[in-house]
DNA sequence: CCATCAAGTAACTGTTTAGTTACCGGCTTG
DNA sequence: CAAGCCGGTAACTAAACAGTTACTTGATGG
């Protein structure tokens, strides 16, 4: 990127020793951490993690686990609230007002199933916090303010679907986002206990796409006229 | 952390008999161990859970834990399926086949959510099952059997209610189910971070109240001809 | 070429944990 | 009453764990 500039970054110019360089890379060293740490809380939770777990998957070691993230907590709170940024600057890229009222609805259903369905380590992130009461989760200020764009939108949208005629009086934007959130992760979260108990695996593409379409039309029949 | 505080009864006094046979009694021991486990448990998931902790809340200590169950794992699928079978009884007295189908799949909404309500244990080893990925209640023969019955009765109302016009051609029993349990489930279990990051209390009875409204409203919305 | 600093390694420490063992004391039965 | 069984206690052990420290290695700058 940038050949020209001599400021900042270390140069590898005087000795070709460019391997060594490239070796030597905090950045990429706190982000394979980050990631490392995203996919072992996401698999074992919180109390089943392990910080040395961690540092192996990350090809690198506890010394700079500690040195760029304090603790273990500090570093999952990190996660945590990289995973909340994640979806929510996805799903402000949607736009949902620039639609028919009906249409925004749909789109938010079916973009919240489909990004579940892709990022299973959020959700799994989701139920460790609630396990433990959302105690880290609360010390964020950070992640407050994220969620009153998708509140206020939403609103936005049903307040024009209701003018319009398409939309009961009484829908409320909180129980449209959790009639929503509700069927994409509970399906998804209870997969494994579901698909033993009911003997059928609820995995497949069939009926992935079964459940897709339920829950646009779900959402859509509990709130239309 | 542990103040060791009133170190009252010791040795009880020598004589009563009576006292000792009430005192030594294994069947209230073992329930009393797979109480405190159950509640262990479901507030601190399998990793978090501690023997030593099941042990103390019960009254008892590890010697008869070990002694009665095994070791943990095998305590933990009792718990699992102790949990199953309270859930899938009470459903069971239902009898939602007595009524109109339409009544019959209200009352299942209505039932299903105030049972996670009042068993929040429930939901909690539920989560923590399927983050290890349903890997002891695979092994359990016991809880096949258990659900067959449970789809057996809504495809029979189902089935009246399309008879009668009421009901959609396309409504499905596995979809129906996994629509109330999905609404219950993901309010109540994600309760902590949805209260953080949306600033309201979900747990204030006014709040309560309207998404038990909104459960069988939605149910029935998606089914309803 | 030596001093310095930053990235990274690996062995160590104190504590916690699941699981075990040695033992106690009363009850039942021969 | 002796033998042993059964419910129960408490101290112990080996392993695992989060977090620390002493050290290595190589780039940079005077």
């Amino acid at each position: 990127m940038n050949d020209s500039g001599e400021n900042g970054e270390k140069k590898k110019s005087r000795r070709p020793s460019q391997e060594r360089t490239a070796q030597r890379d905090p950045e990429r060293t706190r982000a394979a951490i980050l990631e490392a740490a995203t996919r072992e809380f996401a698999e074992n939770g919180m109390g089943g993690a392990r910080v040395d777990a961690i540092a192996e998957r990350a090809g690198t070691n506890k010394r700079m686990l500690y040195h760029y993230f304090g603790d273990k907590e500090q570093l999952y709170l990190k996660v945590l609230e990289e995973a909340y940024v994640g979806i929510r600057t996805a799903e402000r890229a949607l736009h949902i007002g620039d639609r028919s009222p009906e249409e925004g609805i749909g789109e938010l259903a079916l973009f919240t199933w489909r990004y579940f369905l892709k990022h299973p380590e959020f959700l799994s992130l989701l139920g460790t916090e609630n396990l433990h009461r959302a105690r880290w989760l609360r010390q964020s200020v950070r992640l407050k303010e994220l969620h009153s764009h998708l509140i206020g939108e939403l609103t936005d949208v049903l307040n024009q679907g209701k003018k319009q005629g398409v939309f009961i009086e009484t829908a409320d934007p909180l129980h449209v986002y959790l009639t929503i959130a509700s069927l994409g992760y509970f399906y998804l979260s209870n997969q494994y206990t579901l698909s033993t108990i009911f003997g059928r695996d609820l995995l497949e593409p069939t009926h992935l796409n079964a459940w897709e379409r339920h829950i646009v039309h779900v959402t859509l029949a509990s709130i239309k006229r």
